[in-house]
DNA sequence: GTCACTGCAAAAGGTTTGCAACGGA
DNA sequence: TCCGTTGCAAACCTTTTGCAGTGAC
């Protein structure tokens, strides 16, 4: 882990990717891939760039379909597939249940609140050399690497 | 991936945590904590130990039924879920499905195959300090945390 | 002998799929 | 208009739970 987020001030701490600049992108590559913007698809990305903790599918499905009057299972599952297979969503692990998915910027690594489930994000902390060193000799090649960060936040510290 | 990939230059890289002792770990944790050795949880102990690939709770079930014609679904998944509790599990992401376990000693890494699925363990490798100092300033206490390393291991490269 | 553990079977979740209707481009 | 996408409902798969019987200590 290198650079400057390893410095006091830390301006790489943030709560997530932006959201309006994550629905710009995935906008762009929906629309570079041929694939149609419609009505359910729009509803979920701004519902998942208003949220930066981690959530469920499940989670994504009820409160899209309260505030968004729309979001089938069915059509929200399939998109949310598709943004994790596109990396735009990360699967991270729940202590209590299943996974939940979060905004993602590829390099960046999670910081989880096993509290109240607020994710900070820390930028600019690339492991791949350490990484590399741990492996050498061991044949193995490295394409990726998600480190998930667990512990409490400020305000669940100060509760 | 075999065995004379790990034994190169890095000393901590190792399949797993060896199963012997990792039996022997947890078997003295049952008994320290007054819990029963049974035939089931043996069953049990002895397949997880034999297995250095990741595996499902349905994997875990199917075969060790199979080899040692025990194990009911619900008494495995009781009891991986207590060896997840006391660490001596680790749970990790699959690209396909749902998640999987493996055998874990604390303070060490999981390096994941994406194409054979075999693990590597990378040991002596404490992010901590770092971790720590990347959070400077944000409040945020650290209580642990997970990384899994992707990529392809010798024999997947080569082929 | 006691009480934790097992096994079954059923319930509870969570996720995927088939298919007819719909609506962006 | 065309074909990708939706919505519903049912299927599917994984994990949990209640409870009577069993067996480790």
């Amino acid at each position: 882990m290198s650079g400057v987020a390893c410095q006091s001030t830390n301006p790489h701490a943030h709560h997530g990717v932006p959201g309006p600049a994550w629905i710009d992108a995935t906008l762009t590559q929906l629309r570079s891939d041929k694939n149609r913007i419609t009505q359910p698809r729009m509803a979920v990305l701004h519902w998942i760039a208003g949220r930066d903790a981690p959530f469920t599918a499940e989670e994504a499905v009820a409160e899209i379909d309260l505030t968004h009057g729309s979001g089938s299972r069915a059509t929200v599952y399939r998109f949310l597939l598709w943004l994790r297979e596109q990396g735009w969503l990360a699967r991270v692990h729940r202590t209590d249940r299943d996974h939940a998915l979060v905004r993602q910027r590829p390099g960046h690594h999670q910081v989880v609140c096993v509290s109240c489930g607020d994710t900070l994000v820390i930028g600019g902390c690339d492991l791949t050399p350490l990484i590399g060193q741990s492996l050498i000799g061991t044949g193995f090649a490295v394409e990726g690497h998600q480190l998930e960060i667990y512990g409490r936040c400020r305000s669940c510290t100060d509760a």
